[in-house]
Parts: structure tokens; C-alpha cells; sequence
DNA sequence: TACTTCGGCGCC
DNA sequence: AAAGGGCGCCGAAGTA
């Protein structure tokens, strides 16, 4: 680590040490009412699953055993007793009934046991711990600099990054627990594509930089053989999820079409066409044939960005000759490192460090003019904001400054250009809403 | 009782 | 030829 990469991890703790103090307003009567709310619907859960026959040959099985949480029991019953092949292994090569397998499986009790798990999910690891960590109606999550391989950030007690929100059931139950300080708003300002960017200012690839932001959409279209305009938000999240990301980050096409074709069933596109059903009109539905449809897709992607596959090759075998990786930012990575974690360091990593560069900078300049705004959380590419209402204007100039100009001056080696959206709100983090700069 | 591993699942 | 990467937390099950 050189001199610069220390004074970044000395002074982002300083910051993540006042982000903790200043905490983040937790409405705690909101998580006791849902919380309750959530264990009434786990009752009639329970109640509707023991009405199957299904769950009669479990009981039996298993008598004062009987565990509803338990996969090992389940697993036994449906592909032993009830003789149902299991649709997919782990990686220990044990039958697998994570959500997306048992959804493959015929049985009424699949769709109620996913249900109890996502209930579950919300009461067990975020209501209460939500509730068990907040003091004085604050939550004081623990930012962590020094935990994770690449030099990202990590955080727990509780684990603030990762909140539901992507299933909007899930996403609202949590999100609306937190909210704004008296006369504030509450929200984050995030870096748009940052991984991406920083993926072009290590390989220079000219139309990987150009695309960064738009890159997802385009993929996705092709990827589904759909118009860009037909292309919703869910369906970019698997252009950029079960596409982009993987293909750079060294997947292939055999996986990637296994997961993409799977994920097609039950949704729509703009026009409100299922996307199963476009993708059999247009003759390739078939899983071998869509195979072959995102192997040609893989095929253009790489022939487009060829000038980032040539420096993922140089990356690769400068490892190789000296046995360790450094990144822009001046972090070393050593030790055994599999390509998939080369391609993935180079990004990942600076990519954090952007954001962390800006809040060190955020955090002097609001204590530098006594400010009322606080900084509350960071999320990887998300910096969390408690914002005065009689600041707003100038706490969001300042925060577009210092993140997308005054970083560049700092850090020559960003040859790409940087954006931010920000999202905030006067009731809850739910609820936010884009705000213009 | 304390600890580890596994599978599962939430986020970027 | 072809392992997407990085986290933290939960419960179950096995071991010491």
C-alpha cells in the first residue's frame, strides 16, 4: 500500500467514525407494529401449508423432529418420500431447494414455503435486529474499512448495505423504518455505473467508456431479443446482473443462458408482452437454442469492448510476473488469485474508493461550516445524507462538486466521466424520490 | 455450551 | 477453454 492509499484509510475512518456517531433515525413504533403484523401472516402461513398432504408425510416422517425450517427434512420428503428429482445440486453436490429451484417443483407447498421464508427473512435478520441495535431512537451500524479483500467498505450490527429493495413488499416493509431528522430529508446521492467507469479508466477501452451508462439497457434488449424501448427496469437488472457483470467478471454463456432463460418466466415487458412467450414467438425458447442465441450475444459483446479483453489479457500476466495486483487508487493485492478475482479487484475496489474519497471531503466541509446535514451511511457507490431542509441547495452543489469535479482534479487517472443521481425524502427512505442537482 | 460448515438470501 | 466478484446474518446440523 503506498503513501496515498494510507492516508485514504486513515482519513475514511475518521469520517466512518463520525458517520457512526451521527446515526441514522429509526421510526422504532413502525418496526414493532410490522413486526407483529408479519408474525400474524407467518400463523395463517403455517395454517395453510398443514392442510396439504404433502406436509401430512412430512409430519409423519418426522414426528417430534418436525422442523419447518429445516432443508435437510425437506429435502428428504420431496425427493425420497414424494420421489420429485431434484431440479439442480449445490456446490457440495447436495440436492438444492433455494427459491429458484423449488419454484421448478410442482407442489403446493412450494409457493406458501417461499412466502415463509421471505416473512421470516424480514422479522429475523432485519426487524429485529433493527430494533435491537437502535438507541434513543438511533442506529449506530459499524462501517468497516478493514474487513474486506478488495478494500471495499463492509458494515454490521447491523448490516445497513444490504436492505431489501428490489421486491417492493420487502423493500417497503424495511425502508419505510428509516427516516428523517426533524426538518430534514432522507436519502443517498450514488455514483451512476461507477464499477463500469472505473473498468474504463483501467483497461482506456473508448467504447466501454462511452457506453458505461447505457450499456446494461443495450445488452438486455439483445440478450432478449426485445427493442430497447420495451426494456423495464427489471429486465435491465438482469441485462446488468445476469449479463454484463458476469461476462466481465469472467462467466460464460452456458450459465448465463441457464439463469437468464429461467428468470424470463413471469415477466413483462414495457408493452406488457411475457417474456417467455416473446421469446418462444421469436424461436428461441428452447434452452439449447438460447444458448446459442447468448453465445452470439457474448460473441458481439466481446468483439465490441476488445480493447478491455486485451488489457484484461496484460492485467492477467503482470500478476503473473511480480505475484501481486495494484490497483489505481495505490492498494496491493496479493497472495493466489483466481482470474475471475484479477478482473474483478482492478474494478471493484477503486470503484468504493471514489466514494470514499468524496465523504472524507463531504464530511470536512460540512464540519468546516457547522452544518446541521449529516452523513449517515455508505453503500458501496452510495453516500447517505440526513440533509437540513434550510440546506438542501447548498449540501447537493457541494456533494456534486466534490464527487464528480473536484475528484478528477484529484485523481488524474480518472479519464471517465462520473454522475450522480440523488434520492431523498421527508418521510421515509422508501420513499424517496430523484431530486435534481 | 461453543464453535464450524453449509445452504440460503439480502445488498452492491 | 470457459468457477462472475465482494460482503453479513440466519437457522440447521455436526463436532469438540
Amino acid at each position: 500500500m503506498n503513501k496515498n492509499a494510507y492516508k485514504l484509510l486513515h482519513e475514511g475512518t475518521l469520517a466512518f467514525a463520525d458517520m457512526e456517531y451521527n446515526g441514522i433515525k429509526v421510526d422504532v413504533r413502525y418496526c414493532r407494529r410490522q413486526k407483529k403484523n408479519i408474525n400474524q401472516q407467518i400463523e395463517l402461513l403455517e395454517l395453510e401449508l398443514d392442510r396439504t398432504e404433502e406436509m401430512k408425510v412430512w409430519r409423519k416422517r418426522y414426528k417430534d423432529d418436525f422442523n419447518l425450517d429445516s432443508t435437510d427434512q425437506l429435502k428428504k420428503v420431496l425427493f425420497t418420500d414424494l420421489k420429485i428429482t431434484p431440479p439442480a445440486y449445490t456446490d457440495k453436490g447436495n440436492p438444492s431447494v433455494n427459491k429458484d429451484n423449488l419454484n421448478l417443483i410442482d407442489s403446493p407447498i412450494v409457493e406458501p414455503l417461499i412466502k415463509l421464508r421471505q416473512l421470516k427473512k424480514l422479522n429475523n435478520t432485519y426487524l429485529k435486529n433493527i430494533m435491537e441495535e437502535t438507541v434513543n431512537g438511533y442506529i449506530h451500524p459499524s462501517f468497516n474499512l478493514h474487513t474486506v479483500q478488495t478494500f471495499r467498505s463492509s458494515c454490521d450490527r447491523p448490516n445497513f448495505q444490504n436492505m431489501p429493495i428490489r421486491d417492493p413488499f420487502m423493500g417497503k416493509i424495511i425502508r419505510t423504518a428509516f427516516i428523517p431528522r426533524e426538518n430534514s430529508i432522507i436519502g443517498g446521492l450514488d455514483y451512476a455505473g461507477i464499477e463500469l467507469s472505473m473498468a474504463g479508466c483501467n483497461s482506456k477501452d473508448p467504447l466501454l467508456i462511452k457506453d458505461y451508462i447505457t450499456i446494461h439497457k443495450t445488452q438486455a434488449a439483445r440478450c432478449f431479443a426485445l427493442k430497447e424501448k420495451q426494456v423495464t427496469k427489471d429486465i435491465r437488472y438482469y441485462g446488468k446482473n445476469g449479463f454484463v457483470f458476469p461476462q466481465l467478471y469472467g462467466s460464460w454463456n452456458v450459465p448465463i443462458a441457464e439463469n437468464l432463460l429461467r428468470i424470463t418466466k413471469g415477466m413483462q415487458t414495457v408493452d406488457n408482452l411475457d417474456l417467455y412467450e416473446h421469446l418462444e414467438a421469436k424461436g428461441i425458447s428452447h434452452p439449447e437454442i438460447f444458448q446459442d442465441h447468448i453465445e452470439n450475444v457474448e460473441t458481439r459483446f466481446w468483439e465490441t469492448y476488445s480493447v478491455h479483453k486485451k488489457w484484461q489479457e496484460g492485467w492477467i500476466s503482470n500478476y503473473y510476473k511480480k505475484g501481486y495486483i495494484e490497483m489505481l487508487t495505490g492498494f496491493r493485492c496479493k497472495g493466489i488469485l483466481s482470474k475471475n478475482q484479477l478482473f474483478n479487484y482492478a474494478n471493484q475496489g477503486i470503484a468504493f474508493h471514489c466514494l470514499l474519497w468524496s465523504i472524507i471531503q463531504m464530511n470536512k466541509w460540512l464540519k468546516k461550516y457547522k452544518m446541521k446535514s449529516k452523513l449517515i451511511w455508505n453503500i458501496h457507490d452510495d453516500m447517505g445524507l440526513d440533509i437540513h431542509n434550510t440546506e438542501k441547495e447548498d449540501v447537493l452543489q457541494k456533494a456534486k462538486e466534490i464527487m464528480c469535479i473536484e475528484i478528477k482534479k484529484a485523481w488524474k487517472w480518472i479519464i471517465t466521466p462520473l454522475e450522480i443521481e440523488a434520492e431523498f425524502s421527508n418521510k421515509n427512505w422508501y420513499e424517496k424520490e430523484k431530486v435534481k442537482i
